[in-house]
RNA sequence: GGGGGCGUAGCUCAGUUUGGUUAGAGCGCCGGCCUGUCACGUCGGAGGUCACGAGUUCGAGUCUCGCCGUCCCCGCCA
């Protein structure tokens, strides 16, 4: 790599303005802009180029009648190309106006180009609707990061850290910064390990959560502390779990569950209304963990709709069918869901099903189809008139419904049907 | 720790079930033409270690074994 040069930068055109603040208000004001070309449709006369920076898109027209010059050192221009343009914001000819960009009005007859930086080909677009693997998105994630909707996602990460730190200065919280390498405090995950230099054999852990500092600042009488802090814990990973992540961690003293409740409500409140502009209604919606588990089989329930499940423990417990029978008996529950409507899935659908409620552990899954001919099921020959009637009341049985059965033990139950439920609305994968 | 999927052009994928001539498509890329496009159009063109290795076979992108990479899930994780 060459020195460093404290003399004057190697280009000449200075921007100012940004592309996509351009709006018909800068109409015949000379101004120029630096940005990556998104695009070039190039006329073979007019060259059009697509001018992108932080804030947007703005057109730069390019014509030969005006500069033969700046048009021909137009025509090398690629994608990605980094450019000055220096020109004449004008209103857009009748019936060009392109309403899907916000600059849409007005373009920039270009006077005046100064090539910044050539670019090879990218390896792929740099668009939203991109369409490439993760691999590749993280090899040239200088590209990624250049698509306006992973901006984005930063630019709310952004609003939302400074809108949470003013919500929780104006409510009276100090803001305090905890140490990482620290002494390990297990809290069930594995800790990250950083071997020390200078205690040989000795190592700090990264800290899972800052609760030890956060305990301190308590007991030292800080009334009221939070932090936007990274934590680290050395689990395998998930789509959604990665091995560090941001809390917002916080602490009140001498205070309720509804005080830290409230205060909660109003900060998620705050920020949902700052940052995308949408109410929130208060009181949240609690449900308790029994009532979770009981209702969705899941501590994170999906209430935005039905498929609830339902003990039937009560009315199949003593049933001629052993799976239902043997499961009460070892202290297990039966529990079922009402797929309304479901009854047309095909026995390859329910076979495949039964593979998925397997991976929960589910040693099967039993079902029954209401036919108009009646009941199809392979095990309801063995239920009793009584047994029979109590599942339709309970279950609001009703033509064309698939009812499915887990029994087992409670944790193998819900997590089977519970799974299965987000399965079956289309909301899990 | 365990189970499953995927790996073919720069990118996204088809082709693998049933081995058989020169491995295809869309987008992108390169060149020609084009003065109102905005996912420009049009004509032409280039581009391949079928992840890698070994094996079976007259013949392997396709079958077998191994190996590497990657994604998803279970366990784990609050």
């Amino acid at each position: 790599m060459g020195g460093y040069s404290l003399s004057s930068p190697s280009f000449t055109l200075k921007r100012t303005q940004w592309c996509g603040l351009l709006r018909s208000e800068h109409i015949g004001q000379t101004v120029t802009l630096a940005g990556w070309v998104q695009r070039r449709r190039d006329h073979g006369g007019l060259i059009f180029v697509d001018l992108r920076d932080r804030e947007g898109l703005a057109q730069v027209v390019f014509n030969p009648e005006l500069d033969s010059l700046v048009h021909s050192s137009a025509h090398s221009i690629r994608s990605e190309y980094v450019l000055a343009v220096k020109g004449l914001v004008r209103e857009r000819p009748e019936g060009m106006v392109n309403p899907k960009l916000a600059t849409g009005s007005i373009e920039i007859l270009a006077e005046e180009l100064e090539i910044l930086n050539p670019s090879k080909t990218p390896p792929f677009m740099i668009e939203d609707r991109v369409d490439v693997s993760e691999n590749i998105r993280l090899k040239y994630r200088y590209l990624d990061l250049r698509r306006p909707a992973i901006f984005n996602n930063m630019l709310v990460r952004h609003k939302t850290a400074q809108c949470v730190r003013s919500f929780l200065n104006d409510h009276g919280f100090i803001e305090v910064e905890t140490p990482v390498l620290t002494r390990s405090t297990p809290e069930g995950a594995r800790d990250y390990l950083v071997p020390s230099r200078v205690n040989q054999g000795y190592f700090y852990a990264l800290p899972q959560s800052p609760q030890l500092f956060k305990q301190l600042l308590m007991v030292a009488g800080f009334e009221r502390y939070y932090q936007i802090v990274k934590c680290f814990r050395d689990e395998d990973l998930r789509a959604d779990r990665q091995p560090e992540f941001t809390q917002i961690d916080l602490e009140m003293s001498f205070i309720t569950e509804e005080d830290i409740i409230s205060v909660m409500e109003d900060m998620v409140t705050t920020i949902f209304k700052e940052i995308i502009g949408l109410d929130l209604v208060t009181p949240f919606p609690r449900i308790t963990y029994a009532e979770a588990m009981a209702r969705f089989g899941l501590d994170r329930p999906d209430t935005r709709f039905g498929l609830e499940l339902v003990d039937v423990t009560d009315v199949v417990k003593d049933s001629g069918f052993k799976v239902f029978a043997e499961a009460a008996q070892k202290g297990g529950i039966i529990k079922a869901i009402n797929a309304k409507g479901a009854a047309s899935l095909s026995r390859k659908d329910l076979d495949d099903l039964t593979g998925f409620v397997a991976i929960y552990g589910a040693k099967g899954l039993a079902w029954i189809k209401v036919n108009p001919t009646g009941w199809q099921s392979p095990f309801a020959k063995f239920l009793s008139e009584e047994e029979k009637q109590g599942l339709t009341a309970k279950l609001g049985m009703e033509e064309g419904d698939l009812i499915f059965f887990g029994a087992d033990s409670r944790p193998v139950v819900n997590a089977a049907l519970g799974q299965l439920r987000l399965l079956m609305a289309g909301s899990s994968s």
